[in-house]
DNA sequence: TAACTGACTCGGC
DNA sequence: AGCCGAGCCAGTT
């Protein structure tokens, strides 16, 4: 059994000292990726990960997207999904349903939590950017 | 202060 | 074929 109640903090404050490129807070990056992301097309929290260069970051993607809400611009969170192409995060969309309709707002099918084709609508930000 | 957690992914057994 | 452990960064307790 897990917390019963899971306070909602306040999202993590990102510094709003701007550093070189490369010294750019992993948030940030993160957060810039996603926005690139095309309407209509989903990528994978590994795929960011990879092109950020910590592939193993995966986990932090997705952490990543936790403070994503209310982030200016605003980041399309609904379009980061696992590799599976599922939708794992949906639970902390508000309301969680959110996460499918949003998805489905832009053409995207979802079947059980599950994006349809979701290898054809996946998006390579590598590929895309060339890297 | 140190330790734990988390919207993941991969490799090994 | 399924289960288990490790690695990543930042924020919270």
């Amino acid at each position: 059994m897990k917390k019963p109640v899971k306070k909602k903090q306040a999202p993590p404050k990102l510094p709003e000292v701007k550093k070189p490129d490369e010294a750019y807070s992993f948030f940030e990056n993160v957060y810039a990726v996603a926005r690139l992301i095309p309407k209509g097309r989903v990528t994978s929290y590994g795929a960011i990960a990879k092109y950020l260069g910590t592939a193993k970051s995966a986990r932090l993607v997705g952490y990543a997207m936790n403070g994503a809400h209310g982030q200016k611009p605003p980041v399309p969170a609904h379009r980061v999904i696992n590799r599976n192409g599922m939708l794992t995060g949906r639970h902390h969309f508000n309301p969680p349903e959110a996460m499918q309709e949003n998805l489905e707002k832009e053409g995207i099918k979802v079947k059980d939590h599950q994006v349809v084709d979701f290898e054809k609508l996946f998006w390579n930000p590598g590929k895309h950017l060339g890297i």
